[in-house]
DNA sequence: GCTGATGTTGTACTA
DNA sequence: CTAGTACAACATCAG
């Protein structure tokens, strides 16, 4: 029997230590090894990634390199550059590969990616062992723990957990591994579809990924940024397995810290250091194991019993919420990123909607501009501009380095959607994707669906205010003078509202407020914008829209969300309707042009006369239900069906 | 099916 | 400065 010859796949798990996967490479005594990576053209051009996130991967990249180099001489990561669906046939061929070994990834796009490659191997012959290791349980063993069901609350993890088992103790790094083979690829590059290229504005090089199946060097090396024809990185947050270790170590050093961890008691205002553990983008790389993370802080926290922070608040309870979107993302596939055709997502008229491809029912990654207003507010949203300055801090940090605060993203998420713009989720999901290092596709989106009151938590009525959240953290404002240093002079009685200092004092502070923030400067001094929209009228409205979009009580899966007919069913001008006239489903709908869209208007108590009108077909009255009876009046007011097992995945469209 | 408590992370006001 | 309360009101969970 001659000894086996593997590829060992990393993707997101970027380590040696805690590897179940490479364990299970290690395992079938190699005579080879072949450490790669592919460099995937859908992370090039159609997820969204910007320079600071591909420096990060680099980093992880590099280090894991030369630790491979450490275990053996005569090995390192090969990184080739071609799609994994066009290149594997080649590879298992040139290589005369016997196993494929990789983790196990239940993200949407790995999902349909990994089944596509498994098929290749089989059809090649080659064997395929994958392995758990991405997350504490195996989200698709939580979902079926969960009875089929996507994982939709902290204590739906911890049951379904319970009933899987203690989570499996961290292993050690292998101290050797098999060399390379013969790296001799004889077979041609298959050149990617380079268009759409949702990031070409990431880039101001030129771009040349796929100059060579093995680079420009012909040395399979870790690309540089340079290369890749991206921009400058400005994060000072660095990746790696050897920098990952160390961080853990240094939190977990600080016992009282570890075992007293609560959440919501961090402050989102701390800068130098953070007040969390910064390991979440180490975490999405896999160059730190969250299982080595779990068991060394609950081994902190077992010692300190009685004193110790519990889940979901502590550590720990931070990885079981990870699990928990980990495990509504296993569930729902590609619909979990999307209002449209998503079970578990409120239906709310948001602004700046998706546009969805009728022939699959996704998100086309394109939205309608319903609104001017909306979409300005969106860009100076983006653009840490607002003139609100704890979240045009927040922005800014994000921008630049790449990471903020959990509580910072509640803030900005908050303020974007439910709680001031009133603009789409998916929007603001989009740039997180697109800024975060730390992104993690089901934790993003479940995030922005929980901030929105879209799915997972619903008390729209509990809204962040940008000032004063901030000043219950941080009643100097220092982190408003670092990240918006134009107000750096500013009294601390002004530093969240500015625009309330009086002219002369904004003179003698160096800065105006004034403007839309499209100025900078006005000779020598500088120029900060006035608030974009008076934010408790605001606020006001949006919870008021919110209040009626609940009473319609339609979700992503209604028929009336399907075939566009919602509109019927809202206020025009109240907020907010799209204002569109497409229909998701190209269903074209009588609409009023929705003109003037700049001043919508808070709606009247409870639902409109339309609202009682026109039912949502297909919903029925809850009799006998409180809220029906609190409401006693408005007798026509829906609720949601209630969905019973097997109900809750209607086969409705086609997907993957 | 009902009730009451709880839900990681609100605000504004009062005492 | 801290603790307690009303605000207006959602979904889930335990019993």
């Amino acid at each position: 029997m001659p000894k086996p010859r593997v590829i060992y796949w990393f993707r997101t798990d970027l380590r040696l230590h805690d590897s179940p996967a490479l364990a299970a490479a290690l395992a079938l005594s190699p005579e080879v090894l072949y450490p790669i990576w592919t460099w995937d053209p859908h992370y090039v051009y159609r997820a969204r990634v910007g320079p600071n996130r591909w420096q990060y991967l680099l980093d992880c990249q590099n280090d894991l390199s030369g630790s491979i180099t450490k275990l053996n001489p005569r090995s390192k990561l090969l990184v080739i550059r071609e799609a994994p669906q066009t290149l594997f046939s080649k590879l298992f061929r040139a290589w005369r590969i016997t196993h494929l070994v990789f983790e196990k990834d239940t993200d949407a796009y790995a999902k349909e990616r990994d089944d596509e490659v498994v098929r290749l191997a089989r059809e090649a012959g080659v064997q395929v062992v994958v392995k758990t290791g991405r997350t504490l349980y195996d989200p698709d063993e939580l979902v079926k723990m969960n009875n089929g069901k996507p994982t939709m609350s902290i204590s739906q993890v911890i049951a379904a957990g319970k009933k899987i088992g203690a989570i499996p103790r961290p292993i050690p790094a292998p101290d050797w591994l098999p060399g390379l083979g013969d790296t001799d690829l004889g077979f041609e590059q298959e050149k990617p579809k380079s268009e759409p290229d949702v990031n070409a504005l990431q880039r101001d090089g030129h771009e040349a990924s796929y100059s060579a199946l093995a680079g420009p060097n012909a040395d399979f090396a870790v690309p540089t940024m340079e290369e890749l024809g991206l921009k400058v990185a400005t994060t000072p947050h660095r990746g790696g397995e050897t920098a990952a270790l160390r961080a853990l170590d240094e939190i977990i050093a600080n016992e009282e810290y570890t075992a007293t961890f609560e959440k919501p008691k961090t402050a989102p205002t701390a800068f130098e250091p953070q007040s969390t553990t910064l390991l979440s983008p180490h975490m999405h790389f896999g160059s730190l194991s969250c299982r080595l993370f779990y068991w060394r802080a609950q081994d902190v926290v077992d010692k300190h019993k009685g004193k110790a922070s519990q889940p979901p608040t502590s550590l720990t309870g931070q990885l079981l919420f990870r699990d928990m979107y980990f495990g509504a993302q296993a569930a729902l596939g590609f619909r979990f990123g999307q209002t449209y055709n998503n079970p578990q997502c409120r239906f709310i008229p948001w602004h700046l909607p998706s546009k969805i491809d009728t022939s699959t029912g996704m998100i086309t990654g394109e939205y309608q501009v319903d609104s001017a207003e909306a979409e300005a507010h969106l860009r100076r949203w983006k653009e840490g501009c607002t003139g609100f300055p704890w979240i045009d801090a927040l922005m800014r940090q994000l921008k630049r380095e790449g990471w903020i605060h959990h509580l910072g993203r509640h803030a900005v998420a908050c303020f974007l959607t439910r709680g001031g713009c009133y603009v789409d989720w998916e929007r603001g999901a989009e740039v997180f994707e697109e800024w975060l290092i730390d992104h993690e596709a089901a934790c993003n989106i479940g995030n922005w669906q929980w901030l929105s009151c879209t799915a997972f938590f619903a008390q729209f009525y509990r809204c962040y205010s940008p000032v004063a959240f901030p000043q219950k953290w941080d009643k100097e404002g220092n982190f408003v003078r670092k990240y918006v240093p134009e107000l750096a002079r500013f009294d601390k009685k002004y530093i969240y509202e500015p625009w309330k200092a009086p002219i002369a004092d904004q003179k003698k502070w160096g800065c105006q407020i004034r403007g839309d923030g499209s100025i900078m400067t006005d000779g020598e001094m500088e120029v900060y914008p006035k608030p974009m929209f008076e934010f408790p009228t605001r606020r006001d409205i949006c919870i008021q829209g919110m209040k009626n979009a609940y009473h319609v009580g339609l979700y992503g899966n209604s028929p009336q969300v399907l075939d566009g007919s919602w509109r019927r069913l809202f206020d025009d001008q109240a907020e907010g309707p799209t204002g569109g006239t497409e229909g998701p489903a190209g269903a074209m709908v009588e609409h009023e042009d929705n003109e003037g869209h700049g001043k919508a208007r808070p709606v009247a108590e409870g639902p409109s006369p339309k609202h009682t009108k026109k039912m949502a077909a297909g919903s029925e009255k809850k009799a006998g239900h409180k809220r029906e009876a609190s409401q006693g009046t408005l007798d026509g007011m829906v609720t949601r069906k209630k969905k019973k097992d097997g109900e809750v995945f209607p086969n409705r469209t086609h997907f993957g």
